[in-house]
RNA sequence: GGAGAGGUGGCUGAGUGGCCUAAAGCAGCGGUUUGCUAAACCGCCGUCCGGCGUAAGCCGGACCGAGGGUUCGAAUCCCUCCCUCUCCGCCA
């Protein structure tokens, strides 16, 4: 959410950014509506300002006057409720309107219309050269009895899928592997509910209902199930004052995370690249304002270092305009390669760090009191350290030997007690 | 799931229909005093919305878990919901 006395001051900017992000949101309408809204509750506190001047003298009057003056407040009463009818079905439209606004935008941003338009700023490792043709995950997955999406169709439907065997060893080393180094570094472990009320959705930036939503909602409940652990950590300190000594306060969340993928049918999203649910380990930080652009940096850095430590050829793009979303200040994705897209190959995303600055936690009403001065809001910042379904992806299809066996990663062996997957199921 | 007690500013906590303009304390900020630190004393000190003003500010409104209601008037009374605590029941 912006602020809104920004917002007025700064009309045609807003509308440039709704349009560079590629959204939609009728901001002349929304300033009518704010205008005709102040018109409105102006009038109300007038009334309540003589209903409450009257209303003090009542105790002092007798007989008559008083009477007349319980007959004045009454009439106001008329007033006021007809005013507040007016002005709830326009409060309401405000509110809507204004939830839709996007962040601002880091004047570094790339512009552009769409991914196409996204910048490579660096790039790291080669993709593997095989001497045979390379099978995607899917084929691989399928045959060595790792995934299986033919059964999960008939539980659950497309974009489901079963991990078995070795597939879900793999999906707890990486848990593992990915943990160790955020606690290292000073992440706190955090496993968060998978659930989250409407409020909490809509203050980190989601949209819980309507068509175009990629949450999944609870039936008569005002719970939705969470697309991200994001959503459930930015939600822990909602409504919180901070101790700016406690700042940066950062959590890796482990969660598993739905989504619905409402109108998602494009050429990569094959097997396990675009599913409605999947486990994720994410990097999520509370920082001060003047800090969030350098714990950005190292969250980036975090994710780098965790898929050098896979040796899993990836590049970092800087993500234009027209394809942030509206959360976003800057946000940064790492695209691994993936050898079984396309003819040869393609990268494709497998983390996304984005720096909300305040936008989330002006929702959430998440603060912090400076040594010297009034309370303000701090910045909010997530990075994905390992989602597995993607990660899966780039190990199965980089990993991949000849024989159809995939070698495991050597930052994994010792958590999967072992160094091979055989190109067969067995059992 | 049942019974009871609660939810008040950054924190603790008083307040059961008008004198609440929310007491008091703590923390914070400014000052006085002062070898230093500390203490003592004095003052300031919630958020949001609207209006006025170049401005420090001034005026009005709203906010005491959320939403409704009663009343001339609600932190206070009533209803619904959420949450916390205690006890009971059930259960991995």
């Amino acid at each position: 959410m912006l602020d809104l006395s920004y917002l007025r001051k700064n009309q045609a900017g807003v509308k440039a950014l709704v349009k560079r992000r590629n959204m939609n949101v009728d901001i002349d309408r929304l300033i009518e509506v704010d205008r005709e809204r102040r018109r409105l509750i102006s009038a109300s506190d007038e009334l309540r300002a003589q209903r409450n001047q009257l209303s003090d003298l009542i105790p002092k009057l007798q007989g008559e006057k008083r009477a007349e003056s319980i007959a004045q407040v009454q009439e106001i009463k008329a007033k006021l409720s007809a005013a507040d009818a007016e002005l709830s079905p326009l409060e309401s439209e405000f509110n809507d309107l204004y939830l839709k606004v996007p962040n601002l935008l880091d004047p570094a941003v790339p512009v552009g219309k769409d991914d196409s338009d996204n910048v490579e700023i660096r790039s790291w490792g080669t993709p593997p050269v095989f001497d045979f043709q390379p099978l995607d995950h899917v084929e691989l997955g399928e045959r060595a009895g790792l995934i299986d999406f033919e059964k999960a169709v008939q539980v659950a439907g497309a974009k489901f899928y079963f991990l078995m065997r070795d597939a879900v060893r793999l999906e707890y080393s990486l848990i593992w592997y990915a943990l160790g180094l955020l606690e290292k570094d000073g992440y706190v472990p955090i496993k968060a509910p998978v659930l989250a009320k409407k409020e909490i959705l809509q203050g980190t930036g989601y949209n819980p209902r309507g068509e175009e939503t990629q949450i999944y909602s609870i039936a008569d409940t005002d719970l939705g199930m969470i697309a991200t652990s994001e959503i459930s950590i930015a939600g822990y300190l909602a409504g919180e004052m901070l101790e700016e000594k406690a700042l940066p306060l950062r959590y890796a969340g482990i969660s598993e995370c739905y989504r619905t993928e409402a109108g998602n049918y494009g050429r990569f999203s094959k097997g396990l690249y675009r599913v409605h649910h999947f486990d994720k380990v994410e990097m999520f930080a509370f920082t001060k304002p003047d800090e969030s652009e350098l714990i950005h940096q190292s969250m980036v850095a975090m994710e780098e270092k965790i898929f050098q430590g896979l040796k899993i050829p990836y590049r970092v793009v800087d993500i234009c305009d027209g394809d942030m979303g509206g959360v976003a200040y800057r946000k940064y994705d790492l695209e691994g390669w993936m050898p079984g897209r396309g003819d040869n190959g393609s990268y494709g995303e497998i983390t996304s760090c984005s720096n909300c600055t305040d936008y989330q936690a002006r929702r959430l009403n998440i603060r912090y009191r400076p040594a010297n001065g009034a309370a303000e809001y701090v910045h909010t910042l997530n990075g994905t350290a390992i989602a597995i379904s993607r990660a899966l992806i780039v190990i199965l299809e980089n990993y991949q030997r000849a024989d159809g066996s995939i070698e495991i990663p050597d930052v994994l062996k010792a958590f999967m007690g072992k160094e091979i997957i055989e190109p067969t199921r067995k059992n």
